[in-house]
Parts: C-alpha cells; sequence; structure tokens
RNA sequence: GCCGAGGUAGCUCAGUCGGUAGAGCAGGGGACUGAAAAUCCCCGUGUCACUGGUUCGAUUCCGGUCCUCGGCA
C-alpha cells in the first residue's frame, strides 16, 4: 500500500497549543527531524510574528521547510508538498523519522494525500482576478454555466475559489467538481501518526493573548518596519499573515497601537478557531494536550514506532 | 446628605405610546483540492437591577430598595 514501511509522524492543531515544543521532546526521543507545516514559517526574514523556533532549538534539532523562501517567490500547498516529500526522504536516508509540525491544515492535506495536479498559472490567476473584480456576478454566472455544482458549493462572494475553478476548467477543459470528484483525497500516501494538540478555548485565548504581548514586546513592529527599510514590498504575501497586515496599517497611521494590538490577537483567536474546525473533521487525529499529557503521547508514538 | 442621569446580550447601547426585545462589536458553528495566518457561509432567550403596586397582562406606568456616574454640599 505504501512505498515502504518507513512511517512519519504528524503534530498539528491550532495555533499555541505547544505544537513547537512537543515536537522537540519528540524528535529528541525518538531521534526525529522537524518539517515545517506552516504556510509563514516558509519565509524568510518573518520571524517574530511567525512563531519561528528560536536557534537554541533549531540547534538541537534539524528543522526542515523553515526559512526556505525569499518573502517576494511564490508559494503553495503544491509546492510545500514537493519540498516536505523530499525532506522525508532525505530524513529516512539518515534513518531519521520525519516529524511534520505545523497548523496549515490544506498544507498537511496535500502532503498526505496529494492535490489534483493542474498548475496555476500566474499570469491566467492574474487575469482572472481582474476580470473577477471588475464584474463579480458577471464571473460568477460564468462559473455557474461552465460549473453549476461548483457554483452551487460556495458563494458568489468566494472570489478565490471562483477564479480557481475558472482556472482549473480553463487550463484543462475539465471542471472543479469532476476533478475532485476523481480525485478525492483517497489514498494516503504515507503511513503516519497524527497528533493534534486541543486546548480549552479561553485558556488557548489567554495563552494567545499573551503571546502577542510578548512578539511585541519582543520587536515585533521594529521587524517589520526594518523589513519596510530594507524595501520589501507591503505587497507581499507574508505581509498579510496575521499581525504583519495590522503592524502595516499601524505604521501607516491608519489604527491607533492598542487598537492594532487588538486587531492581532482578535484576528489570532478567530484564526485558531478557523483550525479547530479544520482538524476537527480529520477523523484519524489523536487529541492530546499539551505538555499535561506528555507521558501519553510519547507512549502512543513509542507504539506506533515500534 | 441633596439634586440630576442611568442600571436591557460578554461589552457599548437602542427599543418597547403596556402584549416578555434588537443593533454593532466580542463570541459560537461550518466550509475549504496549487493564494490557506488566505477566502467564504450561517448563528442573537437575555432573571430587560431588585421588590411591591396598578392592570387580563409590566422590562415598559407608579412607589420603595440597592448599585453606578455626574453636580451641589
Amino acid at each position: 500500500m505504501f512505498a515502504n514501511d518507513k512511517t512519519i509522524l504528524v503534530i498539528a492543531g491550532p495555533t499555541c497549543t505547544g505544537k513547537s515544543g512537543l515536537a522537540i521532546e519528540v524528535a529528541l526521543a525518538f531521534s526525529g527531524e522537524l518539517i515545517n507545516a506552516d504556510s509563514m514559517q516558509v519565509y524568510r526574514h518573518f520571524d517574530i510574528g511567525t512563531a519561528k523556533p528560536g536557534i537554541d532549538d533549531r540547534r538541537k534539532v534539524p528543522h526542515h521547510v523553515i526559512d526556505a523562501i525569499e518573502p517576494h517567490e511564490e508559494f503553495n500547498a503544491a509546492l510545500f508538498k514537493e519540498m516536505a516529500d523530499k525532506a522525508i526522504a532525505e530524513i529516512w536516508s539518515r534513518g531519521n523519522v520525519p516529524i511534520l509540525v505545523g497548523g496549515t491544515g490544506l498544507y498537511l492535506r496535500a502532503l498526505m494525500y496529494d492535490l489534483f495536479k493542474v498548475e496555476t498559472k500566474i499570469a491566467l490567476r492574474e487575469f482572472l482576478t481582474k476580470q473577477c473584480a471588475d464584474d463579480p456576478l458577471r464571473f460568477y454566472e460564468e462559473l455557474k454555466r461552465t460549473d453549476p455544482q461548483y457554483a452551487l458549493k460556495i458563494s458568489h462572494k468566494d472570489q478565490r475559489r471562483m477564479i480557481r475553478a475558472i482556472e482549473v476548467f480553463q487550463l484543462t477543459g475539465v471542471t472543479m467538481s469532476q476533478w475532485e470528484e476523481s480525485h478525492g483525497f483517497k489514498e494516503a500516501r504515507y503511513k503516519a501518526l497524527t497528533i493534534g494538540l486541543r486546548k480549552d478555548r479561553s485558556e488557548l485565548y489567554d495563552l494567545i493573548n499573551k503571546r502577542v504581548d510578548d512578539m511585541l514586546r519582543r520587536g515585533w513592529v521594529e521587524e517589520v518596519r526594518s523589513l519596510l527599510d530594507a524595501g520589501y514590498d507591503p505587497g507581499w504575501k507574508p505581509f498579510s499573515g496575521i499581525g504583519y497586515r495590522e503592524i502595516l496599517r499601524y505604521l501607516q497611521g491608519l489604527i491607533s497601537h492598542e487598537g492594532m494590538i487588538e486587531n492581532i490577537k482578535k484576528s489570532t483567536r478567530n484564526y485558531a478557531k478557523r483550525q479547530f474546525t479544520w482538524f476537527k473533521r480529520d477523523q484519524d487525529m489523536a487529541w492530546y494536550e499539551y505538555p499535561k499529557e506528555t507521558d501519553l503521547i510519547l507512549k502512543r508514538i513509542g507504539e506506533f514506532l515500534a
């Protein structure tokens, strides 16, 4: 069923539940190496706000697919999958255990089940984006005509998905629904144990609020300012990450310092909730609390790897 | 102590000419196939401060009590 008997570990869950900390412990206990599965930690120079592991941790255990690209470079779930595949193969060749750690659900799904293979063409996407922005309703009508089933599934305001669906159809002549139908995330590519970290909601929100304060104390705003000084374009993708976009607005004088802090905390809380929603429906996820249940987690992993 | 104003959803408040109430924010639930920290969809029952009275019926009117905020002493 699988390419070989080798296995991987996955540590997933909402932000601030302790994934990185657990990952280090697990890596040290089972001679593992970490592969980042967070869509923002792949960008170089965006450090404080993405909660990247510090040099201490990175010296203790090898980290992969982190600081992998420059902020202006194109990145997506498919590229992530390629990079992670490569890292996994390398780690296996050293006789170590690959440990995926991160909260980007789509990336983990892409790695575990692959995506149907329709590449995005930047130029076409930009063209469609403009077309959609000009007349969203007409754009939606076009989607309804070519792929009524998919149009029904999404909102006429969900421009991202409309654009992608039209793009897929124009590139292949096959509709989004048909691609989804034939692919369907049916075949697992790796034998994996997925540990999901959870936490009581109000406790988690408390931790999030504290962590945001902490990041700001450690110079998050300065980090953004120096990125801008270095000539980085505020339109680049990582600048739309949580916190970075709020800091940008603050630096532009659009919001107050206090408003900025509150918005960052709120966005992060909302994000954590969305992650819960995503991971909740993952049937084969083993949920634990960390650090409370560290012993149980390590025992479970030990049994899985045996 | 006196005079005002007010006590309604987690917060800020609206409202009910008497028929048990609704906005914003916060929050909750959901979706998710190459932008995913993105993008999008759905969700408002709460002792209307407490307590008597009037009334078929009071959160709404009247009395009292408590609390908050102004002002005067």
